[in-house]
DNA sequence: CTGTTAGCGCATTCAC
DNA sequence: GTGAATGCGCTAACAG
């Protein structure tokens, strides 16, 4: 319960004026060693703890934040972590903040390499990546570095990038968990089938190879008696009712599915269609689509890692680098991955 | 993006001085019922959001709040739940906040009405309740209202009382969630085993009784062909051995088993002792003996209802009605269910 | 190098 | 019934 100690107090201590303490505080210039010593030495010994709100409200200043993620459609993935960052926005509503979004096609490495050129054009104070490719995100780490430019990730991370945090969930823990799933929720020596989106191979493989990874490791250590079947389909393909038919009937005796993206409606929807009801369906993220489905009795699980938290501590996380240049030791921060199954579905917002 | 309005603009607008529109924020008497409406009126037009922050900075007040719930040990549910309570606390360092913390023995009427009797003679400015006694709690609720202290219950409801607010879990869906889990992990027709502690009976009969009453729904409702065999045991009885030894020797074909409180390591340590590894436990409450028992491979799920969150939310919920007499519409909060496996029991804190 | 000062959003006291 | 003035923790500009 310790009383937080103020700056004015810290100065009384050390014996100096509250205008040296804030420039030690700051890592301003002109402050003698000495000086900066005994402060610093106050500093951490009573733990002294900045006020966020009302350095914001004496700053009087404006922070540009630019945030670039795959277009998002309302209810989905990436639209419930920008209302995330909005929330933390609103939550600090004290400090002027100003959010540029620049959504980009995911499907398009084109398309996001023009978006990704625009962001250093803004002179924004910090960013936030949401990536879908390798190449393209890479390089635009390395313009934000040179520009001295602080970004952190969410959703995904790029290896040999120097982000300042990234939010991301442990996928292959994701995968293993689907694995766990479906092998406990069908009889032994059934067939799983693991549904692959096409998509995949061009941008969001990042995510979806790593969960497929761990699932397929649940498989192969977990020692149980089921059969993990793989299968390219192409959500967006209009001849997908035919596809996913042929799949199914040529491969009888599959007693779950899973899909390792936020694109497990449309199995589940067809499913649901053709009668094959009895067929366990776990699929990732809980977008409108899926929630409804889910509803409708056709997704039995969904694994979840809190999109909206991620933009909201990413915005958070910004805010007190921006502030105070606070860092964490360890960049990487890893969101608890949810379970929702339908007598839960209704409590996660 | 709206930038937030001050106090500052809204008494320009109105045209009258801040010390004014303070007034009417505070629903202060002196001002005059004209500018009351005009000022009004603007505030809702601007959707104005006092800043609690700087509000309590100027004000320089300390806050008592109480906090009285069952007896905590290191690791276990009410322990969580303080730490969210101390995590608030932290967060809203620049409010001065005074917590005093008064355990009760969740098995002892006559030690918690003592205890609850205490409460008032500290005058707090309000109370954050974990009731465990039916009519212990809502003697102390009367006692609050008479003497206009505020108070919030975390963990549990009592009906028939006036909560500024309350954090729970809808427990009858914890307890579908058992029934869900239990009968999709285990094989059709097989028994399961519901193990409800003896203390249930007297105190905590509250949560456990509610999702009691969720699980047989869902027996009864979903349709499935398992059975559901109920048996009371004593976690604390130092022949504990012998009476579970019994009963499951006596019931073959015991598939899964529950506990709905959470002592569910006592049962799933025992059946691993036993070598019934085969049966698979479900519980509740991420307290560090289920993590443990979990790691080992005891417990299969773990169903949690964020009693940090809860504590958090209790602490913060106060402050804006201390602060602002600020009150939400519904009392009654519902906190995310989480269901917790091996593979996603590290990322939950 | 360091202290002083004005000012941010807010609450309160004190004149008028 | 109302406005002006003071002060809270904090930052930044300015004067020495």
């Amino acid at each position: 319960m310790a009383k937080q100690a103020t700056i004015t107090e810290i100065a009384k201590r050390a014996g100096v004026s509250i205008g040296t303490v804030d420039r030690v505080l700051h890592n301003r210039a002109g402050v003698s060693e000495a000086s900066r010593q005994k402060i610093q030495a106050i500093l951490d010994e009573v733990g002294y703890k900045p006020n966020l709100h009302t350095s914001a409200v004496a700053l009087r200043k404006e922070y540009r934040l630019a945030i670039s993620v795959p277009k998002a459609e309302a209810g989905q993935y990436w639209d419930h972590l920008l209302a995330g960052t909005k929330q933390a926005i609103e939550e600090y509503s004290d400090i002027h903040i100003h959010l540029d979004i620049l959504p980009y096609d995911q499907f398009d490495p084109a398309a996001c390499r023009q978006v990704f050129a625009e962001i250093p054009e803004l002179q924004p104070d910090a960013v936030i990546i949401g990536p879908a490719f390798d190449a393209e995100t890479r390089n635009l780490c390395n313009v934000l570095q040179a520009d001295g430019i602080p970004y952190v990730f969410v959703d995904t991370t790029i290896e040999g990038t120097r982000p300042l945090a990234a939010f991301t969930a442990d996928q292959p823990a994701g995968g293993s968990i689907v694995g766990n799933i479906l092998t406990h929720a069908t009889p032994p020596e059934s067939k799983i089938a693991l549904l692959l989106t096409h998509s995949d191979e061009d941008s969001k493989a990042l995510n979806s190879e790593q969960r497929r990874a761990g699932l397929e490791r649940y498989f192969s250590d977990s020692g149980q008696t089921h059969r993990l079947i793989e299968e390219v389909f192409d959500p967006y393909d209009p001849r997908i009712e035919e596809h996913l038919y042929g799949f199914f009937t040529s491969n009888p005796g599959i007693a779950g599915a899973c899909v390792l993206n936020s694109r497990g409606y449309v199995l589940a929807d067809f499913l649901h269609r053709e009668g094959l009801d009895h067929i366990t369906v776990v699929a990732f993220d809980l977008t409108e689509t899926n929630v409804r489905s889910m509803k409708q009795g056709n997704i039995y699980a969904l694994v979840c890692q809190q999109p909206q938290r991620q933009g909201f501590l990413a915005v958070t996380t910004l805010l007190e680098y921006l502030l105070y240049r606070r860092t964490n030791k360890n960049a990487q921060h890893f969101m608890p991955i949810d379970i929702v199954l339908r007598e839960n579905l209704d409590y996660y917002r």
